[in-house]
DNA sequence: CGGCATCCTCTGGGATACTG
DNA sequence: CAGTATCCCAGAGGATGCCG
């Protein structure tokens, strides 16, 4: 195969990159990977998710067919949402970069931290130079 | 190991979906993967980015420790970017998603087209409803 | 060529208040 | 309890112009 690749291809995976990738999806997923859950208990267990958000992402889960919203017309009203199949296949994929990010976190930072500590420098020298 | 999920490794990932999960990081990583590129070739190659928008990414990437950069003091100036090993290392995962969006394209969009066409009806029939 | 600086717009997302 | 509706703001990102 010549080197080419499907432009199409890599837009859509950085689409959907982006779709899951947004501030609580992933969190989302990962709390509902263990089995069916509330609302409130989502609400609960996603540290710092506001209402709103959570009702938002979960929407988006659902449209894509990764997540199920039962409704329980009881009083109080429950509303349980879990993973789909789609959804569960969702996980591994995501937990092979989870892995990563785990595994090389420290050479993120350091990486992170080194290129901080050039640019001060060189912003430094800059300065220096621009002062004369 | 009881269920237990590590809330801050949950968020590390998420952040690094995130951050990776951009408009155009994951499309230059891919154009980098097959060897260096200079800047103007990868502005064609990302076809949509604009000027400023490569110049963050590539120096978001650069600063993760993904990409490196060099520089060649010629005229007119000429600067070559490539994945560093980190880098590289990265592929694996981010294919791991691309193959997953791939094989289920069709399933996401089927359940969106399905969502929206109930949520369409179920529109309808609260319309009809107000209207008596 | 490969940027940085500026301006402007549009969207993500938080806070709050109301409903069935 | 599980939302919806509204307001508001910070930041992402496009367009343009200047520079070494």
């Amino acid at each position: 195969m010549p080197k080419h690749y499907d432009l199409s291809k890599c837009q859509t995976v950085s689409e959907m990159l982006s779709r899951i990738g947004d501030k609580w999806s992933v969190l989302v997923i990962m709390m509902l990977g263990d089995g069916p859950s509330r609302f409130s208990d989502l609400k609960r267990a996603v540290v710092g998710v506001s209402q709103r958000m959570l009702t938002l992402t979960l929407r988006a889960l659902e449209r894509d067919g990764l997540v199920k919203r039962t409704v329980y017309p009881t009083v109080p009203p429950r509303v349980e949402y879990e993973l789909t199949e789609l959804g569960q296949s969702l996980r591994g994929p995501i937990q092979a970069v989870g892995g990563w990010v785990f595994n090389n976190h420290d050479k993120i930072h350091a990486a992170r931290t080194d290129f901080d500590k050039r640019n001060n420098i060189e912003h430094a020298d800059t300065k220096l130079a621009r002062l004369g």
